[in-house]
DNA sequence: AAGATACGTAACTAATTAGTAACATAAGAG
DNA sequence: CTCTTATGTTACTAATTAGTTACGTATCTT
C-alpha cells in the first residue's frame, strides 16, 4: 500500500499537512481552496506540503482540466497506525503506573551486569 | 500528558528514534545499552535522540547513580493515536473504492463553483 | 587515590526542509 | 482570439536538524 513507512511519518511531522489532511478528510478538495486555507503560506508553500503528502501516498491528485483535485488517502495511515497499535498492544490497556513498576524491577537487574565496552 | 503533540509527531519522524522506542517496549534500557544498539552512530547522535524523545515525552529518564535508565512512556504515542483514529473513524472500515466515489462526485460540484480570488 | 566507566554540554558541520521568488505552461471564460 | 485563472518547475534563502568533535563532570572499581 504505502510506498515508504518513513515518508508517512515525515510527512505527519509537519503541523501544516496534519491540517492539510484534515481538511481532506472531510472531502477532496481542489488545490487553489487548500492554499485559501493557509492565507500565511504563498501557494507555492502550501503546494510543496502537497507535494510531500502525495509523494508518501497521504494525497492523491486527480487532474481535470486545469483543475487539480487532491483526495486524501487513508491507507497508508491506517497501515503505521494499526502497526503502531499491534506493536505497543500490551501496553495500551494498562496505565503509566505500571511502565513504572517495571523501571524499578529492571533497574535493579541492571546494576548487576558487568559493562564491557568503553564509550564511543 | 504528552507536552507537545507537535514534538511527538516531529519526535516519531526519525527512524532511528522509533528503533530506539521499539527498543524500549521491550523494558527499560541503560543509556549505554541503546547507543550499543547503533554502531553506526556516536553516543552523542544517539542521546541526541535521547533528547528528542525525552522532549516529547516519549522517554523518561531515570538517574541510578552515574547510570541513566531509560523507559518507555506510552501516553503520548496513545493520544496521538486515538485522535487520528476517532478523527478517521468513518474511513477506517472502507476501503480506498469509497474515497474513489466521493472524488467523482466532489468534482462535479467543484466545477459549477465560482471563483473569487486570484493566485498568491 | 588512580584509573575506568558513564554521561553531559557547547560548538561545529553537513544535510535537509519550510518557504519564497522568478519564470513558465495550460486550460477556461468571454 | 485575448485575457484570466490554475497550476507547474527551478532556483534561492533561511531555518532546522542529524551527526560529530572537543572538552568536561560525576560515579564506580580496584
Amino acid at each position: 500500500m504505502s510506498r515508504d513507512q518513513d515518508a508517512v511519518w515525515k510527512a505527519l511531522a509537519d503541523p501544516t499537512r496534519r491540517e492539510i489532511l484534515d481538511l481532506l478528510k472531510d472531502g477532496p478538495r481542489q488545490t487553489t481552496e487548500i492554499v485559501d486555507q493557509f492565507p500565511q503560506l504563498s501557494r507555492f508553500g502550501v503546494m510543496k506540503h502537497l507535494d510531500v503528502l502525495r509523494e508518501a501516498g497521504l494525497v492523491r491528485t486527480r487532474t481535470k482540466g486545469r483543475l487539480r483535485v487532491n483526495s486524501l488517502n487513508v491507507a497508508p495511515l491506517r497501515e503505521i497506525v494499526e502497526r503502531w497499535i499491534s506493536k505497543y498492544e500490551g501496553f495500551w490497556a494498562n496505565t503509566m503506573l505500571r511502565v513504572k513498576d517495571l523501571a524499578e524491577e529492571e533497574v535493579k537487574e541492571v546494576q548487576t551486569k558487568p559493562k564491557r565496552k568503553k564509550a564511543k
